[in-house]
DNA sequence: TAGTGGTCTAGACCACATG
DNA sequence: ATGTGGTCTAGACCACTAC
C-alpha cells in the first residue's frame, strides 16, 4: 500500500503550501536537489511539480526555479445541478410542464440567423413554480429535438442525454420578475429572482441559448475553491 | 516553432472529441498503437494521455483501455473578479467606505467560538453605491487586520495581500435589498440584488466570512465551462 | 554563460481487470 | 492468462533567461 513516488513528491509539496510552511512568492528546491532527496530519477520530479503547475499552485521559470504561485482570486468551481435531482433531494416532487414549442429564425445572440425551436416551460416543486425557463435550441444542431417528448422531461435534462455541449457560458444576474413570470412562480412582480442565462456550444457548433428565472427564496448557487484532490 | 509531440499528441484527440469525431463512450488506440503512429517513445504518449485525463476528457481504464469520457455537467470555472479594477475597466471611480469596524466573538457559522473584527462597508464606483459589504475576519488567524488601513482599500483586497486563502466556499442568491442596505445603495427596499456569501480558509484554519449585496441592474457574475487551454 | 526547467528516449517491472 | 495502463529509470539535448 506504498502511493506512488511521484505522489509523494507532490502531497508533500501540496501540504506545505496549503499550510502556509512555503507561502506564496517562496522557492522550492530545483528539480536536482529533489531527486537527490527522494533518490529518484528526475523525470519523477518533472512529472510531480508539472502536475502542481498545472493545479496551479506553483509556478515555473526557466533559470530562476519553481516558486509558490501567487493564489488567483479569478476562478472558483461552480456547481450546476440538474434541476429533478435537487428538488428529488428536498423530498419534494419535479415537474416540468411545457406551455409553448414554436419554430422560429434567430435575430441575434450566437444562434443569430439560425433556425431553432423555442421552448418555454415552467419548473415546478410539489406543484409549486420555482423557476419558469425560456429557450433556443438549434435545429441544425439538434434535428432530433423535434421528436422529442418535452411535455415531461425538462429540455434540459433530454438535451444533456442527446447533444451534450463541449463548451459553455453562464451569466448570473438578480432581476425582478416580469408580470408573466410573477403570476408563474406566484409571486409579486418585481420580486427578487436569480436569472441564469446559459449559451453552449458543441465543437464550434452553437447548440442552445436559456434564460431560466428562478424564485429567488428557493434556489442557489454554489461554488468551491479548493486543493481539490489529495 | 514546432510544438512539442507531446502536445500535438493531446491537441490532435482533443479535437477529435470536441468535434464529435470521437463521440463519448469511444474508445481510442491503444498506448502502443500511438507510439507507433507518432514514431514516439511510450512515456511522450502516456503524459499527454494523462493530461487529457486529469482535464476529464478521457477516462483509462486498465486491460480495458482508453475512452472519451461522458460529459460532466455539473462543474463550470466561475469568475470572480476583483471589485476595482472592474469599475476601473468601465471606466467609472472606484470607492471603498468603512462605516464600521468592532470586535466581537463569533456566534456561529465557521468561525463559531473565535473572536472576530466585524468590518461593515460600502463599494462605490462613482459615488454610485453598488454593493454593501459585511465581513467578519478571525483575529486568530489575522492579527494584523487591527493594524490594517481600510478607509478605502476594501477588506477583501487587503485580506488578499496578506493571509490570502488556499479554500473558500460561495453561495450565491437572489435577495430583496433590506432598508438600509436600499438607502446605501440608492434603491427602494425589495429592489433584486444579487447576494454572495463566501467562507474561506487557509489550511484548515477559518479566515473569514463576507455577505455582499450587489445592485441587481449593475453587476453579474459570469462562468465559462470548456476545453480550456488548446 | 551557466543553471534552470522542457521535453524526449528506450527500455523496465508491476498491478490490474478483462476475456 | 494476457494485454492494458501506471510508474519509474538513467540518461540526453534543447531553450530560455537571469546573472
Amino acid at each position: 500500500m506504498t502511493r506512488p513516488l511521484g505522489d509523494r513528491i507532490r502531497v508533500q509539496f501540496e501540504r506545505q503550501i496549503l499550510s502556509g510552511d512555503l507561502p506564496p512568492g517562496a522557492r522550492l528546491p530545483t528539480e536536482q536537489e529533489i531527486m537527490a532527496r527522494f533518490g529518484c530519477s528526475r523525470m519523477t520530479v518533472s512529472k510531480a511539480l508539472s502536475a502542481l503547475a498545472t493545479a496551479g499552485l506553483i509556478e515555473r521559470r526557466k533559470r530562476a526555479g519553481t516558486f509558490v504561485a501567487r493564489p488567483r482570486v479569478h476562478s472558483m468551481v461552480l456547481e450546476v445541478p440538474d434541476l429533478a435531482p435537487l428538488i428529488a433531494a428536498r423530498g419534494q416532487t419535479y415537474a416540468f410542464r411545457l406551455d409553448r414549442s414554436e419554430e422560429l429564425a434567430v435575430r441575434e445572440g450566437h444562434l443569430a440567423g439560425r433556425p431553432a425551436r423555442h421552448l418555454v416551460g415552467v419548473h415546478f416543486a410539489d406543484r409549486q413554480g420555482i423557476a419558469v425557463e425560456d429557450r433556443l435550441v438549434s435545429l441544425a444542431a439538434v434535428p432530433d429535438i423535434a421528436r422529442a417528448d418535452l411535455a415531461r422531461e425538462a429540455p434540459g435534462t433530454w438535451l444533456l442525454r442527446h447533444v451534450p455541449w463541449t463548451e459553455a457560458d453562464t451569466r448570473i444576474t438578480a432581476v425582478g420578475a416580469a408580470p408573466q413570470e410573477a403570476s408563474l412562480l406566484g409571486l409579486s412582480p418585481g420580486d427578487p429572482c436569480l436569472c441564469v442565462e446559459r449559451r453552449t456550444w458543441r465543437g464550434r457548433d452553437p447548440i442552445t441559448f436559456v434564460r431560466q428565472v428562478f424564485r429567488g427564496d428557493s434556489y442557489e448557487l454554489v461554488a468551491h475553491f479548493g486543493p481539490g484532490a489529495s
